[in-house]
DNA sequence: ACGTTATATGCACCTTGTTGCATAGTCAAC
DNA sequence: GTTGACTATGCAACAAGGTGCATATAACGT
């Protein structure tokens, strides 16, 4: 559906190979979109022969060679159509809550060390993006428009998390008890 | 990956036609897994082969005749595997937050509506689950097992929805402002 | 007669995502 | 000198998901 407009998202930043692009999927865009680097490289000639990035074949000393891509002008216009048209939220895939809904008939004791597991990947991760927070926006976001982006999809992933770890607390407050 | 559990969890709530469950999957389960009824016939023969279900065709007068699919011992033991098997949390794939980067280099105005269209979607969500709540869970989960796993998937959707909402007010609120 | 809605089931094709495997150069460590 | 880590790119096979199309019965309204 999207992985081509991420990819624009990251090349309109600035030009890069697919192993680059793989290492910015692996940090920052990878919190909100995740690729590995089959999926890279077999997206990257389609959207050549789209006309929406252009690639450049570069000779490097010490390192094997690479292909550089840059977005073009027709990528940045597919891109902002995008950016306008609607998308609905992501369909909601929960494995978890179905595992839950199956512990109401087979024992809720089934699932408990599985709640306890997502709290802990969650909280890492919420601890993690707080101290990005604290470390980077002390002082909030200030004006700058794009800092002011960087901040948002940060506060995204706290939200995220935090209410993933509350459910789990809840859910084993609940179960765990007569 | 894990709609055959889906199917499988439904099932040993009760028997079903496909018909059935795609009815299902747009109302309870259907918040935590969504399936078309093209997957579904799909891999309802699947389950079949591999021993997880049993079908049986039935006969109906004023509908056409149906097949009804029931779980086996041995789908009920693939189930348990499943609900004590480590699961990782769904990979993140929010492509609102892709945009929210791509407006940083494009401008924030392209991305607003968007904004305010997800603050909208979520927060009829939010409305309706936390009227269920209201009207099933007035006095709590209470102490049946069952009651409490319904009431705990309800909570993960109002939590969700929740953060989601908080989210997009805190985005409206940076973006819009000098 | 005719269209609509609900019940009921499916195929074909295409895109997206995952898993496993393969290759090849450079550099540092052991 | 071999092993491992890093850079760099890909193919093949498969699983999962989405879109569009197709079919059939029966009730109900107009």
């Amino acid at each position: 559906m999207s992985l081509k407009h991420a990819i624009l998202v990251s090349l309109a930043e600035r030009p890069a190979s697919g192993y680059d692009l793989v290492s910015r999927f692996d940090r920052s865009i990878g919190y909100f979109w995740r690729a590995s680097h089959q999926q890279m490289y077999r997206e990257l000639p389609k959207l050549e022969a789209a006309g929406w990035v252009s690639a450049e074949a570069v000779a490097q000393s010490g390192k094997p060679d690479k292909r550089v891509y840059a977005i073009t002008d027709a990528g940045r216009g597919a891109l902002t159509e995008w950016l306008k048209a609607p998308v609905g939220p992501e369909p909601v895939r929960e494995s978890l809550m179905v595992k839950v809904r199956g512990a109401a008939l087979l024992g809720a004791a089934h699932v408990l060390p599985e709640i306890r597991r997502h709290r802990q990947l969650h909280a890492d991760k919420l601890t993690l993006f707080q101290q990005i927070e604290q470390g980077d926006f002390s002082n909030g976001p200030g004006d700058d428009p794009t800092r002011r982006c960087r901040y948002l999809a940060l506060r995204s992933g706290v939200l995220y998390h935090h209410s993933w770890v509350t459910w789990c607390d809840e859910a084993l407050a609940l179960l765990t008890t007569g």
